[in-house]
DNA sequence: CCTTGACTTGACCGTTCAGTCAACTACTTC
DNA sequence: GAAGTAGTTGACTGAACGGTCAAGTCAAGG
């Protein structure tokens, strides 16, 4: 069972896919073993069940993709506020080419998932709210070193990164339940104003990831 | 079929606590029937469909509870400032009861369902976003009337409400996936500097509603 | 006492689900 | 070319699903 195997591959981006555009609940093993082109034995030849497959596909979309796109973007090389701005240009890109490719606005998988699997299923818990801490991280990280900088003043960043992250969050799913890319850009001016600076949005050539 | 029958209000509050604790995709219409005390068939006496019930099950909680508590928290007789700070308060106080009788911190019921329906059963997204957009309205209406008052001067209230909005649902959404009661008054702080005022939660004695 | 109709019931139906399995192919290694 | 290993298959199973239905109960009206 080597992890690069392509059958397995396309079986944890089937389920990233189903993930996003409907939802872990009614993503059946069928409908994934479909995407994946991939007969429903293989399925379980290199996953024990669902919710193991749902497991290692927030893993591979966590580090194929999340990890590294947030490493550029809060690359030390790049001053702490503009990779705010950075930040919030990656991620309006993301969501616009998401919505060009599927005709919708699909959010955060992680947030919708975890809203979803809160109660019931605490593995793919776990694994969520790790993943979401290790994004809120970047956040807080970033505020204590504009802190330190004397661009912002902050007195409490770990409190300011969770609420900065709830925003952005919470504008995804809501761009997500009225089907409105334009809704994640809504938060730059409230992102400012809860840090005391101005906050553009970057909107540069940009690596599709989220 | 009058809608104040007994069997009828069971099923709609069974299912609405089937959304809240768990999801509306893993809520079966047995499960809701057994909650109910009511046989199967009189539930499709009273819904042609599980759709159905969720659809007046969201009405009859946003008629019986979130629009009167709403009314009183933004009530005309209290200034408009004050109401934000009653809104936090009385967020927090139905987070904290409800996570003392279930266990669990269940966060925001439309948001949840919303996200998890977005795609797929169109009619109930639908309801969902009118839902959604009359709370919305609240915060942007109150947001009007500080700033006529001079009690703030916000230059773009609609999108201030949205993006205050969008934090509310994202920390209720972060306690709900983190199970933390107190990440819902994360955001007390986060929200006075969005409006460029203080906000100090008003934890009156309150009627628990949401 | 009979009729009516709203309300209730749970067995039942066809479908769909997650998961199993025995058989097969293709590739490597000796 | 034999033997082993990794990958692949789809028919199959038992359970659970949403929804149907024939057979009631019961209170109100005549």
């Amino acid at each position: 069972m080597p992890p690069t195997s392509p059958a397995r591959l396309r079986l944890l981006q089937a389920m990233i896919d189903a993930i996003w555009e409907r939802s872990y609940g009614t993503a059946t093993v069928e409908e994934i073993c479909d995407r994946a082109a991939v007969g429903k034995g293989s399925f379980y030849h290199f996953f024990k069940s669902k919710t193991a497959l749902a497991i290692a596909a927030l893993d591979h979309l966590w580090e194929t993709r999340s990890r590294p796109a947030l490493d550029e973007i809060f690359s030390s090389s790049r001053p702490p506020l503009a990779r705010f701005e950075r930040l919030i240009g990656h991620w309006y890109t993301v969501v616009v080419e998401l919505y060009q490719e599927k005709g919708r606005v699909l959010g955060c998988p992680y947030f919708n998932l975890g809203a979803e699997v809160a109660s019931g299923e605490p593995e793919l818990g776990a694994k969520v709210r790790e993943i979401l801490d290790r994004y809120q991280g970047y956040l807080e990280a970033t505020l204590h070193e504009a802190n330190a900088r004397g661009d912002i003043s902050i007195t409490d960043p770990a409190n300011t990164a969770n609420c900065l992250f709830a925003m952005i969050e919470g504008c995804s799913t809501q761009a997500r339940i009225h089907n409105d890319p334009e809704r994640v850009l809504h938060f730059a001016d409230a992102f400012g104003r809860m840090i005391g600076v101005t906050v553009t949005p970057d909107l540069a050539t940009a690596p599709a990831t989220i």
